[in-house]
DNA sequence: CAGTGGTCTAGACCACTGG
DNA sequence: CAGTGGTCTAGACCACTGC
């Protein structure tokens, strides 16, 4: 790239803030941090969709005029937030929780004996779905109002036939208008499979906050267990692009057969 | 790099295997992998110790013959990995649990409100440390055999004088001999620093298994809570370089006013 | 075979740190 | 100011995929 040349393409100049502004931050930002920019744009407008190609290096390079180093870069770091993946001599995927045979890649409950391929496929039993009015908390948590629409449904997930999580979630009722526990019980696949091609809605991150807790009558109930079993509360807030908070679940794990793995590093 | 030089400097060419050998997978692996295996090598011998500096990007590209470029993709991982810490204009350290701002790294029970930092630094009280005979259970975690000796240590940690975590730890008797419960109660700041200035032992990955539990009468006698409490089992399997195993630690969180966090991407 | 991502190089220049 | 890591480029070649 020449150094009179205005790039990358559409968006300003990386150079050093020659203004005055005062206390703000120089802000330096390099070019493969706007090209990350830029990509990330296209995937949240739907340029690219979940489990489409996105254009080779060598077009995206001539795309924002950049050499194919620098996008090689952008491309590196979105690979290493799980929002691409690469195959060699296939090309650079936009990841999906769909049709990807890491399912669940958000469940961190694992069988104690053999794997989650061992175990077979959970079965799914929803309970309700409903559309309820945010309480303060609820608002908060998904950088709502108190009082604005959301959706609220609750299932109970078995392994073997012996229930095992029972999970409860939120959704903001705007992106997620239309969702019933019908359409919730007939898909196949993980829910956020659902939302990403039912609703456009991707996610990206989540937080987990875990406890240790015992059910409420109801709880045990529905789990089949005593009202002195241990349970793990597991209270996942997940996020689609920019950090926007879609989803609430709080989560009731039985754990005398299974365990939340984690990894540390 | 000449297509004719032998490099890296001291160990085989990445080249295509021209061999034989019949049913072994190609097995590629392009330079800056055995540039980083190099690198690795050195952590583990102790040529650059924890919290020292490695040699510049340059001087590694010069030692081991081959670009910048390459050294600094074998960094790059190693710096991934929380091996290796770039600190621009300064240079290259060798990460390290001591005197890091981030302590506790493998800590993940956070206060309800507000931070670690507000918090407050935590109450330690050793219960014991002994030396014992490993069950099976104990030797395999450890990759040891049963009967091998191990040493058994047990803690109390208390935030604002309210105790919140009972540990209990095994490490492989011979890496840590002479560890004692003197030590381990005058030694200030995190344990894993001790592992590493008085044994050598850099802890670099953990691995844990959560669990919800009841305490037993005399965890529930130490944690000062009600049988009936429930609390978080966390096993964790800690990780020298190697994928070697150097410590068992089994701990129970009380989570009425603190949580695990994690974060899944 | 053409097209993709993956590796490697050599060199220029920039941003940050400390003497 | 010199030395460090950080960015960017241009070009060559390699490994993998699928036609």
């Amino acid at each position: 790239m020449n150094s009179s040349s205005s790039s990358p393409a559409d968006s300003a100049s990386a150079g050093t803030d020659g203004g005055s502004a005062g206390l703000a931050t120089p802000a330096f930002s390099p070019l493969y941090q706007q090209i990350k920019g830029l990509i990330l744009q296209s995937l949240q407008s739907g340029e690219w969709k979940p489990g489409e190609s996105i254009p080779s290096e060598m077009d995206l390079a001539a795309r924002y005029r950049v050499s194919q180093g620098t996008v090689r870069k952008a491309i590196d770091e979105l690979a290493a937030e799980n929002l691409l993946v690469r195959r060699q001599g296939k090309g650079t995927f936009v990841a999906t929780h769909a049709e990807q045979h890491v399912q669940y890649r958000f469940l961190r409950l694992m069988p104690d004996l053999g794997d989650r391929q061992t175990e077979g496929p959970a079965e799914r039993t929803i309970i309700d779905c409903r559309r309820l009015r945010a309480t303060a908390e609820i608002a908060r948590l998904l950088a709502l109002r108190t009082g604005d629409s959301v959706l609220q449904a609750r299932r109970v997930l078995s392994f073997a036939g012996r229930p095992t999580i029972l999970e409860e979630l939120w959704l903001p009722g705007t992106p997620f208008k239309g969702l019933t526990a019908e359409r919730l019980s007939q898909y196949l696949g993980p829910m956020y499979a659902l939302f990403e091609t039912e609703f456009g809605v991707r996610m990206v991150r989540a937080e987990e906050k875990i406890r240790a807790v015992l059910p409420d009558a109801a709880q045990a109930a529905l789990l089949k267990v005593g009202k002195t079993t241990p349970l793990l509360s597991v209270e996942r807030v997940a996020y689609t692009y920019n950090d926007v908070p879609m989803e609430l679940r709080r989560g009731l794990y039985l754990t005398d057969t299974h365990h939340y793995r984690n990894v540390l590093s």
